[in-house]
RNA sequence: GGGCGGUUAGCUCAGCGGAAGAGCGCCUGCCUUACACGCAGGAUGCCACUGGUUCAAAUCCAGUACCGCCCACCA
């Protein structure tokens, strides 16, 4: 048969992956009689496309569940999309407005409609996207946020713990983004370290001379306007006597009392601190405990409101300069120092986030918290690597309420309602009289009256926090439900592992009674070759479809397996992948030849002893790959794995063995069958344990070297447990006299065609019949024309004289050719340095009375080992150079 | 302010108590009948610093110095 000498991924990926979806080969089967193992999918937002985080996560889990289906368990790997409610909103508002539209003008209903309209058209790019990696979700269970099924179970936990108390409706200060106009949650409220400036400001005392009173510091002087006090230490000398006086604030000339507050720090700033309650989340809290009036003078647009009068209607940091202004043309300025101070900014628009009083709903988290504490301190859910364990502990054990009411328009609508008529509502002046309900209310269930709709929506993340089982039809019982849930692991990356891996775990636990996954893997961020974070400012963002198109899926897939060392982020270098492109290549003309040699078909087994040491060698060394690769998975090591197989591929496989078949192939008979079978034998497994990595070429090549009625998806993954095979001994020194032998040609600048006669002196008979049963080999691998076993070296020049472990030899030029003796010694004289200094090493060691005494006996008895095998070493080098001298 | 990492070959990183490793890059030869996306060979390291524990430390402990990340309501 004839095949092309370079792979190409294009002709094959696509249509092995439609023969994959179409025959169901990724379907999970609860009628299987398998168990099961279950992922769920990160559901990537709506609006995505694919980057190279997807990249990541698509890879790593499709290598878990391949590898998982091919041991035999009934896999489902269940994909979807999340309706990301700020992401997408904004994304549709944009799209509108370039065809003039404004969200505001279409109304909720009609913007509604249109997002669902784009969904419908562009919703499902990230998936089709998600199949060019190969990914082998189950998409006969592809899932929504927003699936009735979906929006279900969000609308049965709001409804929940409102019931029991843990949701509530308050008045408090939040995350404001003016630019998105609505409320966050702390996790959305991202701090930046900015160098800014503090303005101390004097507050004149009331009736007292122009320049008394007290100088205040403060990092946003516009919020002055709103100011309701001025707090002091209650220990601090300085100020004790002007607590319970009042001073004016500046600009709107307001007379505040002055305060003392344990919260101030004596030595920040000037140790008096302007409070304003509306504005600060510290003064809000002070505020509250010396009943002060909130005076907002900063609305929800970020404009100033009525409140700040000559200021009112600017922008909020127009308004600082004009503030500042003033200040300092009123001399009330005493001065500008620097400083650095964190600034919250919105994590999807970037703009400065406003503290604002606003009415919110909140999930109370303690009552949730303890229990996914202690699930992950009992080890019920392990965190791998461990380290995200203790930040997760951490995070975890002074975890905040969380606002979930987002002042949105798409998303899971708030089940709650309001009546005008009696004021009856949720939070309202009753709060026996609920009015949170999974049925829709038509009028109020107290007065009769007419009812209004809470406008807001809930936070993406609330309905994020049951995917694990809203995906499985939870609150109902349903067949999936049961079998799937709860999943086997949750991988992702672990910049989400507030936003959701904690939040499922809480939920997961409160509404399902068990942890929703028992294993945590989270993978590094992807970064650009330098370990620079990817962003399009720096342009060094890599579309990971550019790299499909470029490398192939495969090789796309590989390099982020290797690359994916538990703990680090990664580092993604087109270079390597160039490496691993490569990689897929050798696999390809590996089975080029493999079918040159056998068929297409496989060949038949030949009787156990038929098989030469190399067979054995390269059997045992597959079945101990294939246990490694199989640890390694069970570990997460996913870089483990792709290394270990990469090299037995590359170097064990092909270096090796592929080129020591050659001589028993020629030999014919038994040997030569015996060489068939197994060359057919391991790279027909090697292809097995490849294909959770490399789907695709695995499965062509697969394919290609024998008839198959089924996939390679669905063959058994090899476990390596057989132990059928065992190395014969000597085979390690055969192949270190073929790379001594290698290294004189080498270093003669002999090429590669010149063919040499050598003469081999093996140390015991053992190494001799290793030696003499592999001739053909060591001929063929070293390029010589004869071979000849002899009980002492040649004496006469031009014999190049070498040693290896066990073996001393000599070569020659079979035509003519000389020896460069001087390079020859200097040769030998540097190997014979290098191995003395090893031998005094071991020699030290051993010479040591507690090394011999508290050492391991096996530790000690290597040493020795190591120790004679210099000795012995560096004895065969000194009679080479001496031979050479004669 | 609290927490978590990192410092090993020119670069990106493995190894985490018993002979210093990989990929890329570099140097020397090779179109050897699977593959030049290839073959063979080679060079390269006070494993950040300082102490300690140990028969034995790149590996464990403590401290120092840089670098990075996360959390947090220091005005």
């Amino acid at each position: 048969m004839e095949i092309a000498t370079r792979y190409d991924p294009k002709e094959c990926e696509e249509r092995w992956y439609a023969r994959w979806e179409e025959s169901g080969a990724f379907t999970a089967r609860p009628d299987s009689g398998k168990p099961p193992y279950t992922i769920v999918i990160p559901p990537p937002n709506v609006t995505g496309v694919l980057h190279s985080g997807h990249a990541m996560f698509v890879t790593l889990q499709d290598i878990l569940v391949r590898w998982r289906r091919m041991q035999g368990y009934d896999a489902l790997w269940l994909p979807g999309t999340d309706h990301a409610g700020i992401a997408t909103q904004m994304v549709v508002s944009k799209e509108l407005e370039k065809q003039g539209l404004s969200r505001q003008a279409l109304g909720r209903e009609k913007f509604i409609e249109k997002v669902w309209e784009w969904r419908g058209e562009k919703g499902g790019a990230i998936l089709s996207q998600l199949r060019k990696l190969g990914a082998s979700c189950d998409w006969t269970r592809t899932r929504f946020t927003l699936d009735p099924p979906l929006s279900n179970a969000v609308r049965t936990a709001f409804v929940r713990l409102y019931e029991e108390g843990l949701i509530y409706r308050g008045h408090y200060m939040i995350n404001w983004c003016p630019s998105c106009g609505t409320a966050l949650s702390d996790l959305e409220a991202e701090h930046e370290e900015k160098q800014g400036s503090l303005w101390h400001i004097l507050y004149r005392l009331e009736g007292g001379a122009l320049d008394e009173g007290l100088v205040v510091a403060t990092t946003r002087p516009e919020t002055l306007l709103g100011d309701t006090a001025v707090a002091v230490h209650p220990g601090d000398e300085r100020y004790k006597k002007w607590i319970g006086k009042r001073v004016m604030v500046p600009v709107v000339n307001r007379l505040v009392p002055v305060v003392a507050d344990q919260m101030i720090d004596r030595e920040f700033g000037t140790g008096a601190v302007k409070i304003t309650p509306a504005h600060d989340p510290n003064d809000f809290e002070a505020g509250k405990r010396h009943h002060l009036e909130e005076i907002a003078v900063i609305g929800h647009d970020g404009k100033m409101t009525s409140n700040a009068g000559p200021y009112a209607g600017q922008d909020r940091f127009a308004a600082r300069k004009g503030i500042v202004k003033q200040l300092e043309s009123e001399g009330l300025l005493v001065k500008i120092e620097p400083h650095k101070s964190s600034v919250a900014h919105c994590q999807r628009c970037h703009t400065i986030v406003e503290p604002a009083i606003s009415n919110q709903w909140f999930l109370k988290i303690e009552p949730l918290a303890g229990p996914a504490i202690k699930a992950v301190e009992s080890g019920e859910i392990k965190i791998i690597p461990d380290h995200w364990r203790k930040v997760y502990l951490n995070w975890m054990g002074d975890i905040h309420d969380w606002c979930i009411s987002r002042q949105l328009w798409w998303g899971h609508r708030i089940p709650a309602w309001y009546c005008d008529s009696c004021g009856n509502g949720a939070g309202g002046e009753d709060p026996q009289r609920r009015m949170v309900s999974m049925k829709d209310l038509g009028s109020c269930p107290y007065c009769g009256g007419a009812v209004r709709r809470d406008p807001d929506v809930l936070d993406t993340w609330f309905s994020s926090q049951l995917w694990p089982f809203s995906t499985m039809g939870w609150p109902e019982k349903t067949a999936d439900f049961e079998r799937y849930y709860p999943t086997a692991v949750m991988e992702t990356g672990y910049d989400i592992l507030f936003f959701w891996v904690a939040r499922m775990i809480m939920a997961g636990l409160k509404f399902t009674g068990k942890a929703p996954f028992k294993e945590v893997f989270l993978h590094g961020l992807v970064r650009d070759a330098k370990g620079r974070k990817m962003s399009k400012t720096l342009g060094n963002v890599v579309d990971p479809l550019d790299l499909i198109e470029q490398y192939g899926a495969d090789a796309v897939r590989f390099t982020l397996a290797i690359l994916c060392v538990p703990g680090t982020d990664v580092a993604l270098d087109t270079k390597r992948m160039e490496g691993y492109r490569a990689f897929a290549n050798k696999l390809w003309n590996a089975a080029r030849y493999v079918m040159m040699q056998a068929g297409d078909r496989e060949p038949e087994e030949p009787a156990k002893d038929d098989l030469g040491p190399w067979d054995l060698w390269i059997l045992s060394e597959f079945e101990k790959t294939a246990r490694s690769a199989n640890e390694a998975l069970e570990a997460f090591k996913f870089y483990e794995a792709a290394d270990l197989l990469y090299h037995f591929t590359w170097h064990s496989f092909c270096d090796w063995y592929l080129e020591a078949s050659k001589p028993a192939i020629q030999a014919g008979g038994n040997r030569a069958a015996a060489a068939r079978w197994t060359l057919f034998k391991v790279l027909e497994g090697t292809l097995r344990l490849l294909h959770p990595i490399m789907p695709f070429v695995t499965e062509e090549l697969w394919q290609k070297i024998a008839p198959r009625d089924g996939f390679i998806a669905d063959a058994a993954y090899p476990s390596g447990k057989e132990g059928d095979y065992a190395a014969p001994g000597h085979l390690a020194v055969v192949m270190e006299l073929v790379n001594k032998m290698r290294n004189v040609r080498a270093e003669r600048g002999l090429s590669a065609s010149a063919q040499l006669e050598a003469v081999v002196v093996p140390a015991d008979d053992g190494l001799a019949k290793a030696v003499e049963g592999s001739k053909d080999e060591i001929r063929f691998l070293a390029r010589l024309s004869s071979l000849s076993l002899a009980s002492s070296l040649p004496d006469e020049q031009p014999w190049a004289k070498g040693v290896s472990g066990g073996c001393r030899f000599a070569m020659r030029a079979a035509t003519a050719g000389e020896t460069d003796a001087g390079r020859e010694r200097q040769r030998l004289e540097n190997d014979l340095k290098k191995v003395l200094a090893d031998h005094a090493k071991f020699a030290a060691k051993l010479a040591n009375p507690s090394f011999a005494e508290r050492a391991p006996a096996e530790v000690v008895e290597k040493s020795r080992k190591l120790m004679e095998e210099y000795a012995k070493k560096a004895e065969d080098i000194r009679s080479a150079i001496q031979s050479l001298k004669d």
